[in-house]
DNA sequence: CCTACCGATCGGTAGG
DNA sequence: CCTACCGATCGGTAGG
């Protein structure tokens, strides 16, 4: 009895939280209201408070459990060492993957993530290092005598990637799988062949 | 006497849309009030809708300039048939520096220009699209042969261009015109290098 | 899980 | 009769 409503609970909180991320992106996380967002749930503003304490919890458990996913997800890829150009392609295609249908938590994140405390978003930004990290190893690998002479040079080719794959929501957010594949190695071969012609 | 009162006029206008970009920035459209925005100016509430009408039409006037004097620097950048590896480098370069300074500016398109009525926003994506165009037509000088054969692939070049920019105020906001000249070098050897290395 | 309702603050405008 | 400008407050709505 208590596990079928539990159950419910998180399904429904998992809904809200859905709902919310598509609303927050849509309208921006400051004009888009409770009411709205209960009205999109099919539910009323109140029962939002059962769930979340106030409209910046949501915004936070949207960032925190899309971050910390795709930080999981990603540096779960493999690494051989015998080959870092595929590596670093995997890992690249790995985060485009990831973005597909995440394009609302993508631009929440981009949008409002400001609109919370330092504190939280100390939090979040400590997933995204981990992840700049972990491409930054990545890239490093497939031409470390270059960036031993350089330091700068390889944080500005890491966050070239990154600029690349965070702008992809712009232009084909709609992409599927294969498109990824595509822009996956046109970004790895733009990092690899840039980084190597110095 | 009349035209001492109009240049006042003008430069009282254009420091309320300088400080407006800065507290836009800052805290957001929807949440910076018109009473923060006055007390930053130095002036009264009702002042301000002596020189505009209305937030929007701030929020109009800044992306509208902004992006209007972006378009027309870049594309005044010498166009040079026989080196577009060079008049490639070039445009990046300008855009670089054109966003030094802005990067308030550059902020409030990516998070506000939303908030505006369709048509406005039509004609703020006409600049942006006149932008992108010359861009587009640069890199497609240097591997005509490439894109010839592969439409898709200069699209997604010129985007990739665009991601790396328009990231850029995200790791090195403050960077001075060495640092911006350093950065376009880089940009235009991984998009030249990636696209002819297919 | 809802209706009813609050303290506060919003963008915008009144009289002078 | 104009422009430039202010203190006070409007109607309406936000999060809770």
């Amino acid at each position: 009895m208590a596990r079928t409503i539990a159950k419910d609970h998180d399904l429904k909180r998992a809904h809200i939280l859905r709902t919310a991320a598509v609303v927050f992106a849509d309208q921006g996380f400051d004009r888009a209201s409770m009411s709205l967002l209960a009205r999109e749930c099919g539910i009323s503003k109140a029962n939002i408070y059962h769930y979340y304490n106030g409209k910046m919890a949501i915004l936070f458990d949207i960032l925190d459990s899309y971050l910390k996913a795709l930080r999981d997800r990603v540096i779960a890829v493999e690494i051989t060492d015998e080959n870092p150009e595929q590596t670093l392609q995997d890992i690249i295609t790995e985060i485009l993957l990831a973005y597909q249908g995440a394009d609302h938590e993508h631009q929440v994140q981009i949008s409002a993530m400001s609109a919370l405390p330092h504190a939280q978003q100390e939090q979040l930004r400590g997933y995204q290092r981990a992840l700049v990290r972990f491409v930054d190893t990545a890239i490093r690998a497939n031409a470390p005598g270059v960036f031993a002479a350089n330091a700068g040079k390889l944080r500005a080719t890491t966050m070239s990637v990154f600029g690349m794959l965070n702008w992809y929501y712009m232009w084909n957010s709609g992409a599927g799988p294969q498109a990824r594949d595509d822009y996956a190695r046109l970004v790895c071969q733009m990092t690899l062949n840039g980084v190597k012609g110095l």
